[in-house]
RNA sequence: GCGCUCGUAGCUCAGCUGGAUAGAGCAUCGGAUUUCGAUUCCGAGGGUCGGAGGUUCGAAUCCUUCCGAGCGCGCCA
């Protein structure tokens, strides 16, 4: 269990205090034991003239307490009005609680904001959790179908490591298929024409990038024309794993271009070593508990597949887990498929402690899901959990029209071409300003705009402004604000918030307060898109507060002949500067101090 | 044929794991507006939440079934 109490918040808060009075009213009326009281949310209700905040306890409690749901809401609003922090407690509709804060609690929970400052909405002392995510093939440099699952995977690594889960990212390294080897003979190709031969076209099967040139030039350096003397057999495996290395070193760079950053590669050939065979190993352990026969399988209904061969085979029994088929472990060359290594690297996960597990994927690979989970379920007796997440296409589009041609590679975008086009951060931002499974159309000029349309720009100078007030502030009225970010906090968490009073202000700080509740949800739902969204929602308002300054003098932030409301509004644009910020970082987006 | 994902305002999308009268931004229409840093603010119209059933106090959300779109469908990874 996540040790919640290092994140004092509001909403928590308040849910402990409805909890509290309820089970106090079950003890007391002696409800039936066990009464599952998670069911009971606080949250904000979607009118706001129905109070801060409403409880759902009666209607789901209702059933329990064989009570009727308005009869044991007044029950619970009558003991609710007697707290403190609550200054209005009404019943409405079917059984809805609503409450009404008094102002001093916007003004303590603005004091959180500042008091935990980057810390505001962590949470500490979570479980193990491996996420993987990119696991891009080793054969050339990342193209922009990668973009979205490497951003996505890496901001939701973040969310959770905030919301105190201990996160491993990893990166699975396909360096054991065919294609490994088909990258290997490119490579070889490219050796000759660096030691000075002639290769014409490179041959249909072959990886034609320019990429692979250095490799080529490398492999000449280090081997002189040795490996000309050789034959395929004897070459191959140096010279494949030369030019694995090196494509991981340029996938790497990518990554680095988006500041993305893996804990663990963990390389699929080193499953099937000679001596320590994981997935050899995986199969008799899933044959000792009877999820392995020899059987055959009917043919494919959907694109008839020519070269069917109806055999005898090795199967997993994934049936007996939930998916369609059963599938098959050793093709008929008896080497592994895919799925065998597969199911021995995700028990490996396990093995290394990671009961929770989540895989970003293509959206081209949605059919595997079944046949991966079932495999966790079979190897992990379903102690273990797999989530998988997918990242379905990115539309590329210049103004409206798609792009599909790269200057550079010839038939693909490559992920750095887009990132040096509009930078690391809208391609960040923007690749997590929408579902996960939800189709995503990226603009490259719309993503550059100055203006509220763009939601990178408009979040971003949501930040800088405040910054900008804050150097104003420190011209015209308290030039002892300090410059450093903690400094200034610890001086600004001395003004006396509760001037706080206006409703737009007092809006600002619920949204504030809203924050932790907010990346619970997140993370609970694997869902980094809230986080953008929020910001976003968040800077429309400190604008649109900003804005109303401009015809409502007293609405300003700066008020020369009050230095008390002063401060105490500037604490409250570094609560929304900390949680933009905070925001931010998790979503691996620079918050800026200015726009330039 | 089967599986997965999606279908919400004219367009692009949210909708906090079942809550109250379904929201926002563009676009349209009507008003206001030279700004502590960049054309902003207010208001209006606009919906069979793809269709039809079901589950219950209550459904855009869960189940069933159709319709439509995308992706996938032994030995590729």
């Amino acid at each position: 269990m996540p040790d919640t109490s290092s994140a004092p918040h509001l909403f928590a808060d308040v849910l402990a205090r409805v909890h509290a009075v309820c089970r106090a009213l079950a003890a007391e009326a002696n409800w039936p034991e066990g009464i599952d009281f998670s069911r009971v949310v606080v949250e904000p209700p979607r009118d706001a003239t129905h109070g801060d905040m409403a409880t759902n306890a009666a209607m789901v409690l209702a059933k329990e307490a064989k009570a009727k749901p308005r009869d044991l809401a007044e029950q619970i609003a009558e003991r609710l009005r007697a707290d403190a922090l609550i200054s209005k407690v009404d019943v409405a509709g079917p059984g809805f609680i609503n409450l009404t804060l008094i102002p001093a609690a916007w003004a303590e929970a603005l004091r959180t904001v500042l008091r935990e400052g980057a810390d505001y909405g962590r949470v500490r002392g979570g479980s193990k959790v491996n996420v993987e995510y990119v696991s891009a093939n080793p054969t050339g440099p990342m193209h922009v179908g990668h973009c979205r699952g490497a951003v996505f995977g890496d901001a939701l690594a973040s969310l959770l490591q905030f919301g105190g889960h201990d996160v491993t990212r990893e990166y699975y390294i396909n360096d054991a298929g065919a294609q490994v080897d088909v990258l290997g003979r490119s490579a070889f190709l490219r050796y000759r024409e660096a030691l000075g031969e002639d290769i014409g076209a490179i041959p249909e099967g072959l990886y034609p990038g320019d990429y692979l040139k250095p490799v080529g030039a490398a492999l000449a350096k280090e081997h002189g024309d040795k490996l000309l003397a050789m034959t395929e057999g004897q070459w191959l495996p140096t010279v494949r794993a030369k030019a694995i290395a090196m494509m991981m070193d340029e996938i790497k760079g990518d990554l680095a271009a988006l500041n993305i950053r893996h804990d663990v590669f963990f390389s699929e050939r080193s499953l099937i070593e000679a001596g320590n065979n994981k997935v050899a190993e995986t199969i008799s352990f899933l044959q000792a508990k009877g999820d392995i026969y020899e059987g055959r399988l009917p043919p494919p209904k959907g694109a008839p597949v020519e070269d069917w061969e109806d055999r005898e085979q090795l199967l997993f029994k994934a049936t007996a887990y939930g998916d369609d088929v059963d599938r098959p472990l050793i093709k008929s060359d008896n080497s592994y498929t895919y799925f065998a290594s597969d199911i021995a690297y995700h028990k490996n996960k396990f093995d290394r402690g990671f009961a929770e597990m989540i895989d970003v994927w293509g959206a081209d690979h949605g059919g595997y899901i079944k046949r991966m989970q079932a495999a966790v379920k079979a190897t992990t007796s379903g102690k273990g959990a797999l989530d998988v997440k997918i990242v379905q296409l990115v539309k590329l589009l210049r103004n409206g029209e798609p792009v599909k041609m790269s200057k550079r590679s010839g038939d693909f975008v490559t992920l750095r071409e887009v990132v040096d086009e509009v930078g690391q951060d809208a391609v960040r931002f923007m690749m997590l300003y929408r579902k996960n499974d939800a189709v995503l159309d990226f603009d490259l000029a719309k993503v550059m705009e100055q203006s509220r349309d763009n939601p990178v720009f408009y979040v971003q100078y949501g930040h800088a402004r405040g910054h900008s007030i804050f150097r104003n502030a420190r011209t015209e009225m308290f030039p002892e604000l300090p410059e450093d970010a903690d400094k200034r906090i610890a001086w600004l968490s001395e003004s006396a918030v509760e001037r706080l009073s206006d409703p737009v202000e007092l809006d600002l700080l619920k949204r504030l307060a809203i924050y932790p509740r907010m990346l619970e949800a997140a993370a609970a739902a694997h869902e980094p898109h809230r986080i953008a969204f929020y910001l976003y929602d968040l800077a429309s308002e400190f604008h649109a507060l900003w804005t109303k300054g401009r015809d409502l003098p007293y609405l300003r932030f700066i008020i020369n002949n009050d230095a008390d409301l002063t401060k105490a509004r500037l604490a409250m644009v570094q609560g929304v500067v900390s949680v933009l910020a905070s925001g931010l970082a998790i979503l691996g987006v620079h918050a800026p101090d200015e726009m330039r």
